[in-house]
DNA sequence: GTTCCTGCAAAAGCTTTGCAGAAGA
DNA sequence: TCTTCTGCAAAGCTTTTGCAGGAAC
């Protein structure tokens, strides 16, 4: 999932995003670490390399990267928020016991959702709690 | 969805909650208003019948209930955490335009989400959110 | 040279908590 | 009487905003 900066330049050009140091490194956090990061985590990473970075640049970048639909805002459960690169739709799975997210592919079409024809559906957000395979056999528990 | 003050506290103490005017309250509205309130609506609603009333009662209160599994905590988009009393897997459909939440139907089975074999999957929430068929048709435009 | 972006500090929300008095068992 | 709940105020967090200096165009 490595890129060239190069690459992560022409992401932001495209969108007509200015490529500042800032923004480089909070979206190439986000190809790298595919772990749903809060903003807080983002910040934290990234801190020790950009001493100089402040929280609010990392909410403004991603709220700029929301709206440029380079990036999405997730909201799986306990309501503190999430960012993940766009990608195709595909569902979270977040363990209860060890508080990891885990991705899965999804297949639904609208026979599985007669209710809503007639609705024009952009986006699907699908999150299942539970149980990983790795606590149901009690190999470890972190804590959420 | 009217229910009689009787059958409210009888959902109260099988779960060993005192029922309490608030509880009581706060209760019968989540099961006569079932359009996904935030504790703030919540609050709202209640406050011209119950002067007194207490942001922080309609969260303890809430947090109680959700504790006790008789209401469910919903992250569905936006950050913003809203509550529903629990009944059977449905999904929740949010308007962009008029940010209404319908509910709907789902049939996930384990075939579609072959991603979680081995999984103990104990809550399935699916959000969509697009466009409703009343707005589509122009009809209404509320602002969300 | 202009425009946009960053970073600091302050502000704005939302939610939780401590505690004294009130209500329920 | 004893325990739990309410309501107020304060605190704790997360996120947004105003603004001066700096970076990108």
């Amino acid at each position: 999932m490595k890129r060239s900066i190069e690459e992560l330049i022409s992401y932001l050009k495209e969108r007509e995003l200015r490529p500042s140091y800032q923004r480089l490194k909070i979206l190439g956090y986000l190809l790298e670490n595919r772990n749903h990061p809060t903003a807080d985590e983002i910040y934290e990473s990234l801190h020790s390399e950009i001493p100089t970075l402040s929280k609010s640049t990392v909410y403004n970048s991603l709220n700029v990267f929301v709206q440029a639909r380079l990036v999405k805002q997730l909201t799986i459960e306990d309501s503190d928020t999430r960012y993940d690169i766009v990608t195709q739709d595909h569902g979270h799975f977040k363990c209860e016991l060890c508080g990891r997210i885990y991705n899965f592919k999804i297949n639904i079409d609208g026979s599985d959702t007669p209710d809503l024809k007639g609705f024009n559906i952009k986006d699907r957000n699908v999150n299942f709690t539970g149980t990983c395979p790795s606590c149901l056999k009690g190999k470890e528990i972190r804590g959420r």
